[in-house]
DNA sequence: ACAGTTAGGAACTGATCGGTACAAAACACG
DNA sequence: CGTGTTTTGTACCGATCAGTTCCTAACTGT
C-alpha cells in the first residue's frame, strides 16, 4: 500500500550515526545531516520525527555498533581480562595515530547534550554503566585482580569508564598523542599491577 | 580624554567566564552572555572584539582562577603528595553533591570548541599541561611514591589528568553520583599505592 | 485503470545566531 | 563653554537554525 522508501532507514541511521560521531550533537545542523544521509528534509522528518529522535535512535545504533562490541571484547575477549582492557586502552591510544579523532559518540553525547537533555542523559548513562560493567567483569576475570575485594574491583571499574571518558574527551580534542600515551601506559601498569 | 566606560572589565570578564562556565561555548549565545554581563551589545563588542576574542579572555581568566590554585594545590598544598592529589578528587566528587554540575570550563572547553577551533585548542592543552605537571610535582612529592621511577610518575600523572578531564565532564553530563564517587574512591586507593 | 496512501522535494516559517552601523550620550581637555 | 573622543544603546544585517506546508510523484490493492 502506498509509495515505498526510496532509502533503506538502517543505511540512514549509520549515515546519520557518522556524522553526529564527527560533527557531535549540536554542530551537526540538518543540512549537514541532509547530505551526510543522501535524502531530503521531507524524507527525514517522515522517517525519524526531528532531530532529537533521530539523535536517539543513532544512540540506540551506537550501541549496537560500538558499545556492545567493547563490552563483548572486556566480557568474552582473548586472553587474560587484563589483556582485554588493556587490548581496549590501546585501541584508543591507536584511533589518533591513524588520523581518527572522533572520539567516542557516546562520550561526545555525554559531554554535550547529556547536560541539558534528561532524555539524552538517561541513554548515555544506561551504557556507560554498561561499559563499568564489561570494566568489572573483564577485572574479575584477570588473574592479577583475583585476590581482590569485590568492592575494590567495583571501584577500579569506574575507574576505568571515567578514564575511558577522559581519554576520548582529550583525543577529540586535539591533545598531542604522547599525552594519551602516557594515560594508557600508567593503565597498563595500573591493571598489571606493576609497581606504580 | 572622552567618555570613560561604565563598567569593570574584569568584573564583566568574571561574569562572562560564569555564562560560559554553564552553559559552555556554543550554548552561551550572545544575547545569555550580554544579559550574564549586565552590558549590550556595542559595549561589548567595544570592549571584547568578538565572542571567540572573548572566550580566549575568558579561559586565560579561568586560568588564573581555577587552574592555578587547583596546581597550587597540588604543589604546595597542606600534608604529603598523595592527600593533596586525595583533596582535588574529592573536592571534584564533592561538587555535584551540593547541586554545583557545571563541571570544570576547561573541560568543557576540551570536549566542545577544541575540537574544531585550533586557537581555543592551544590554550586549552597549555592549561591542561600545567594540571599535568602539577599531579607530577605531587606525585614526586609522595612519599607512597618516592621509590617510584620517574617515567612511571609522569606516566601515572597523565592518567590522573585524564581522569580528572572524565570526572568532570561525567559530572557535567548528570552521571549518578555513585559512579563519581566509585572513580574518587578507585583513585584514592590508587594514589595512596593501597592494593587495588 | 483507478482510488487510496504514502514518500519525496522544494519553498517557506519564525526564531535565533554572531556581528555591524550609526546616532545619541557622556566624559576630558582646551 | 564648546570640541574632540569614546562609549552606549538600538536598530538592523545576512546567515542559519530546526521544523512545517503542500504539491507532486510513485507505489499498492481492487
Amino acid at each position: 500500500m502506498a509509495r515505498p522508501r526510496e532509502f533503506d532507514t538502517e543505511v540512514a541511521l549509520t549515515d546519520a550515526m557518522n556524522v553526529f560521531w564527527q560533527h557531535g550533537y549540536d554542530a551537526a545542523s540538518l543540512s549537514v545531516l541532509l547530505k551526510g544521509m543522501g535524502l531530503t528534509r521531507g524524507s527525514l522528518y517522515k522517517a525519524f520525527v526531528d532531530k532529537k529522535s533521530l539523535f536517539l535512535k543513532v544512540l540506540k545504533r551506537y550501541e549496537v555498533e560500538a558499545v556492545d562490541p567493547a563490552v563483548a571484547l572486556l566480557t568474552t575477549g582473548p586472553g587474560d581480562g587484563t589483556e582485554r582492557i588493556n587490548a581496549l586502552f590501546n585501541g584508543v591510544a591507536a584511533a589518533p595515530r591513524s588520523g581518527d579523532q572522533k572520539g567516542c559518540l557516546l562520550c561526545s553525547a555525554a559531554a554535550g547534550p547529556s547536560a541539558t537533555d534528561t532524555d539524552i542523559s538517561e541513554v548515555v548513562h544506561l551504557q556507560l554503566r554498561k561499559m563499568s560493567q564489561g570494566f568489572y567483569v573483564a577485572l574479575t576475570q584477570s588473574k592479577a585482580h583475583a585476590g581482590t575485594k569485590d568492592q575494590d574491583r567495583r571501584d577500579l571499574a569506574g575507574l576505568l569508564l571515567s578514564q575511558y571518558v577522559g581519554l576520548r574527551v582529550m583525543v577529540k580534542s586535539n591533545a598531542p598523542i604522547e599525552a594519551i600515551q602516557e594515560s594508557v601506559d600508567a593503565i597498563t601498569k595500573l591493571v598489571c599491577r606493576q609497581d606504580i
